[in-house]
RNA sequence: GCGGGCGUGGCGAAAUUGGUAGACGUACCAGACUUAGGAUCUGGCGCUGCAAGGCAUGGGGGUUCGAGUCCCUCCGCCCGCACCA
């Protein structure tokens, strides 16, 4: 081999790893195990960019460098292959969702191969396998089958609630439940029918179906859980989302609320993202408290985080939904309150937090101030939000800002209540502070006095008591779709019983087509003769998405297993992920349900921790460069030949006329940057008659047109644009174009970062980038880009740099025309050392550190200098490979097998999974004899105190530091262009500066 | 509005604890070699200045012998949440 084939070598070691199943995992109790972990991908159709592997890359090199340094490492990969695309496509074609799925996965691994991970494929699952989602039908059945238990603060099987109520009726039981539970006695819960008892046992189970508002996608045909809609609008699609009743399954997550929240705090995940969920599960303090209806036997409950601002009541609002809106409405209002209902129910989420306009109409009904005893009307108004609290809020305007609003709105009296509040016939004032007024009992009284005396109050004469509200609501489990898990549940006398174990998995039944039915049903009302025993009917909708991927990092650990789903032994040795990387995106979807269902199977017994993942890191998204230019719409075409050259005439949208004089510069319907500037800033409204037009540029951003190399180009219709803001050649300075090919280089475009996808035409295939350059260069540039965590635009610019280090590597073990070896088996000099340990050190803790980025760097560093030292000693090589080989295993193995002539295969220690590894293939442990030398820390003392640390450049020899001579005249220069006038060195590493 | 983060050369970025700011890579300039290439090697490259030097981490102020790093303030950008009572 003469010089650095990256094709041969990696096809070559590619097939290698697969043949001798290099990467398979066992267990091995001699070991300790090491579980690294990325977020499966959905498999799509466009197949993988180059945003997907950077997390792949640095979780590989996680798992490489921990094979290196001893542990048994679990390295996985998946696919969480239920979802919409598929089933779009199957809608428009009538192919099998699982066809199309099928081939999308085949891409996706054959493009995983391509980069070299280290995954053990033998453990590879999809979530649409019926050998996986039997599993989440069985954990599904768990839920069903368990209730919380307030008193034992964990999931308990519902016979247990069962035996309870028979002996103490529901006054024995403290569990979770819903809210419009009835007491009965045991008396009476024994007198109950079957079907009684299990509509009372639904109101306890962690999923259960009933009637709630759900976001109901038309689009879709299919409702969506809170976390998937985005400012009214569906996140996949953008389809406007309405709100619906509808009979839906719904999972309990609101039991773990407090758990879910305290365990943030023992993971060590990113603090955004547990900020968001700690948002997302919005625990508040406060107070509820009941305001009688004057004339009615009614009490209207309230939540508030200030309970001390109750004599400040001047009115009452409910949600236009509250269940008593129109029982509260008298004769003479009744007209009014219906048209409002009516008006706030066809308005969209997206109308309602556009428009912030006060309103609201009055019941003709008043309630109670249970301290003050004062009436005050009753509202209703859409500023309150039927599914936070109760639906109903006390309006307090002289506190709370949108009180406020509402109350100058309608003419409400503002009663200051604290001595503190300032001009509150201006705007609300929320302080806390001061002594309270206009407020009976409490006062004189401060905050924390007032609020612990109101509670005391209400809670004596049982109007009210403290409490603790959430904003986390329990999510909705049912999707009106053909294409995901089955519900292993059936309905008789319309209460809904699970199918019996023996008959998992319920496979997703054949159906001719996969849309709903006539009659609105589910797909799988299609399927003819599906019914349990014959007899029952099944559920139709079918689970969300994220079913399959709430518990998939247990099946990985005995993915065949069909006894449970997985073993004992395999949860016991691998225990959870230690290293867990994937996208922020998940936050409130994946990464909370997770934890939901892990804290469900442990407190099961069936897993051994709390939370499931102890580290996080999310990676940045890698961005598209989007090259698009403007041209005029169609409507607008007229203008391009008729009025070229002369003064244009352009209408605006709010009638006016401008006037503007077009160059050659418009040709081919485009405008050039400068000119749509000058547009943009003369005529706000020009944008409405230009579109953005994307356009696809050549990969590797050149052009050949004639003999001229041009770059950052692109090619659109035929001709050649040069991108952004000017345009060179090879010569650098502005060439007068004669070619007429040329001219439509004046053209220019914009460009813009923003997320790949196949619609903006700014995808890279990482295909093409291993093509070209090679998988070990394309991995060591995507870690080279930047920080893991940060969002930063594709670009290949700088990709040649990378791919001249390991050129440049591959140098220093061969002859570049012979192919003959270089290397020798001489000493190594200290020098060589020096680099040599150096390298290790800083590589070492900055992938400890996950500064994946630097340690590239480093690499670059201690190969140059290797180079500039002609250093080809194996001693040193030898560890240079191993050091690298978990960002660049192909050209590692090579050099490790060719040049450095050990037996094949014994570069990483898991070559050898019956437990022998070679002596030499261990990750080299820091040696800090030469470090010494590269640099030195010395307290600095002045004035005799201890003030800092100084660290000393490399050159500067510890005996003249020592012996108080400044040897180096770049700290001497360093230190006199600063404040201390003299530097002296003591004994005993301290340096002594004299002011 | 609330919460979190960020701001360093033409560009991507380093600087682990307050200690030589800009490592490394790109891009660019000059040169060497030459089988003319998108190869390799050498030198240069924050700004300013002939130089010595001076000025530089969004602006202003502060703490410190010393600040990219800590504090205050203003400006700008990004992300998350948002009638949550």
């Amino acid at each position: 081999m003469t010089e650095y084939n990256h094709r041969e070598i990696e096809k070559k070691w590619q097939k290698f790893w697969e043949d001798n199943q290099t990467y398979k995992t066992k267990i091995d109790p001699s070991k300790p195990k090491y579980y690294v972990l990325d977020m499966f991908p959905y498999p799509s159709g466009a197949g993988l960019h180059v945003g997907h592997p950077l997390g792949y890359i640095a979780s590989d090199i996680i798992s490489r460098y921990k094979r290196l340094k001893g542990f048994n490492v679990l390295h996985p990969m998946g696919f969480d292959s239920f979802g919409l695309p598929a089933e779009q496509y199957a809608i428009q074609t009538g192919q099998h969702p699982a066809i199309t799925t099928e081939q999308n996965i085949n891409t996706f691994i054959s493009q995983l191969k391509n980069i070299g991970f280290s995954y053990d494929w033998s453990r590879k699952i999809r979530t649409s396998d019926p050998n996986y989602y039997k599993w989440t039908q069985w954990i599904f059945m768990q839920l069903f089958n368990h209730y919380y238990d307030r008193t034992a603060d964990k999931a308990l099987p519902i016979s247990h609630l069962v035996e309870q109520f028979a002996q103490g009726g529901s006054a024995a039981v403290n569990a979770v439940c819903d809210e419009d539970i009835t007491e009965f006695s045991a008396e009476e819960w024994k007198a109950m029918s079957e079907k009684e008892q299990q509509l009372v046992l639904l109101k306890y189970r962690f999923t259960f179906p009933e009637e709630s508002y759900v976001n109901w996608c038309p689009g879709l045909g299919t409702v969506l859980s809170n976390d998937e809609v985005k400012d009214g609008v569906s996140e996949r699609g953008g389809f406007p989302v309405e709100r619906k009743l509808m009979k839906q399954w719904a999972m309990r997550i609101t039991a773990y609320a407090d758990r879910l929240l305290n365990g943030l705090d023992t993971i060590d995940w990113p603090e955004p993202l547990k900020e968001q969920q700690r948002n997302w599960i919005g625990r508040s303090q406060g107070a509820s408290v009941k305001f009688a209806v004057e004339g009615q036997d009614k009490l209207i409950e309230v939540f508030t985080t200030r309970v001390d601002t109750i004599y400040g009541v001047s009115f009452m609002v409910l949600a236009p939904e509250h269940e008593w809106a129109t029982e509260l409405t008298t004769a003479d209002q009744q007209a009014d309150v219906e048209a409002y209902i009516k008006w706030a129910a066809s308005r969209s989420e997206v109308d309602r937090m556009a428009e912030k306009k006060v309103s609201g109409v009055f019941t003709g009904s008043y309630c109670i101030n249970p301290f003050s005893g004062e009436k005050v009307p009753i509202y209703l108004a859409d500023y309150v939000l039927a599914g936070y609290g109760t639906g109903a809020v006390m309006g307090v305007p002289s506190g709370d800002q949108r009180d406020w609003n509402f109350a100058t709105n309608f003419g409400l009296p503002i009663i200051p209540i604290l001595d503190t509040q300032k001009d509150t016939d201006q705007q609300a004032d929320n302080t806390k502070e001061g002594h309270y007024i206009n407020s009976g009992i409490i006062n004189g009284m401060t905050y924390q006095e007032a609020t612990d005396t109101l509670i005391k109050w209400l809670e004596e004469r049982k109007l009210g008591k403290g409490k603790v509200q959430y904003r986390l609501r329990n999510a909705v489990f049912s999707r009106q779709r053909y294409w995901g898990e089955p519900v292993p549940a059936y309905f008789k006398d319309g209460v809904p019983y699970l199918i019996d174990e023996a008959d998992l998995p319920l496979e997703l039944p054949k159906i001719d087509k996969y849309l709903p039915t006539e009659t609105g049903e589910p797909p799988l009302g299609r399927a003819e003769g599906w019914k349990y025993k014959g007899e029952y009917d099944y559920e139709l909708s079918t689970m969300p998405g994220w079913a399959g991927s709430s518990w998939y990092w247990y099946r990985y650990m005995d993915p065949q297993n069909n006894e449970a789903f997985a073993s004992k032994e395999a949860i016991d040795y691998w225990q959870r992920i230690d290293f867990y990387l994937g996208g922020s995106e998940h936050a409130t979807g994946h990464l909370l349900y997770s934890r939901f269902w892990n804290k469900f199977l442990k407190d099961l017994g069936l897993v051994p921790h709390e939370e499931f993942a102890a580290k996080l890191v999310n990676q940045g998204m890698i961005q598209g460069v989007s090259e698009f230019a403007y041209c005029l719409k169609k409507e607008s075409f007229i203008f391009k030949e008729t009025l070229k050259g002369k003064e244009l005439v352009i209408p605006t949208l709010h009638g006016e006329e401008g006037i503007i004089t077009l160059t050659d510069e418009i040709q081919e319907l485009f405008f050039s940057a400068d000119m749509i500037d000058e547009l943009k800033r003369k005529y706000p409204s020009f944008e409405f008659y230009v579109q953005r037009l994307p356009v696809n540029h050549i990969v590797n951003n050149e052009a050949n047109i004639g003999n001229m190399i041009f770059r950052n180009s692109f090619r659109y219709r035929d001709s050649i644009f040069v991108v952004k803001n000017g345009w060179w050649n090879a010569g650098g300075a502005n060439p007068e174009f004669s070619n007429s090919d040329l001219k439509a280089a004046k053209f220019l475009t914009y460009s813009e970062v923003e997320k790949m996808s196949k619609s903006k035409l700014n995808v890279i295939n990482p295909d093409d980038i291993v093509e070209k350059y090679g998988a070990d260069t394309l991995r060591m540039y995507e870690m080279f880009l930047g920080p893991l965590t940060d969002a930063k635009p594709w670009n290949t610019n700088g990709i040649s740099g990378t791919s001249n280090f390991l050129r440049k590597f591959w140098r220093l073990f061969f002859e570049d025309q012979t192919g003959k070896s270089k290397l020798v088996d001489a000493e190594p000099t200290a020098d060589e050392l020096k680099v040599l340990h150096r390298t290790i050190k800083r590589v070492e803790e900055d992938i400890e550190r996950y500064s994946f980025n630097t340690v590239v760097s480093t690499f670059m560093i201690g190969v140059n200098e290797l180079s500039d030292l002609k250093c080809h000693k194996k001693a040193i090589l030898k560890e240079m490979v191993i050091l690298l080989s978990p960002y660049a295993p192909h050209i590692t193995e090579e050099l490790w097998t060719e040049a450095l002539k050990y037996p094949k295969g014994t570069l990483s220690a898991v070559k050898y999974p019956e437990g022998k590894s070679h002596p030499e293939a261990k990750f080299p442990v820091f040696e800090p004899k030469y470090l010494v030398e590269s640099s030195f820390e010395y307290p600095i003392q002045i004035n005799g105190k201890v003030r800092a640390n100084i660290a000393f450049p490399v050159d500067m020899s510890k005996e003249d530091i020592e012996q108080g001579v400044l040897a180096n005249d770049t700290v001497q220069k360093w230190l006199e262009g600063k404040a201390p006038k003299k530097v002296v060195v003591v004994p005993k590493r301290i340096v002594n500066v004299v002011l």
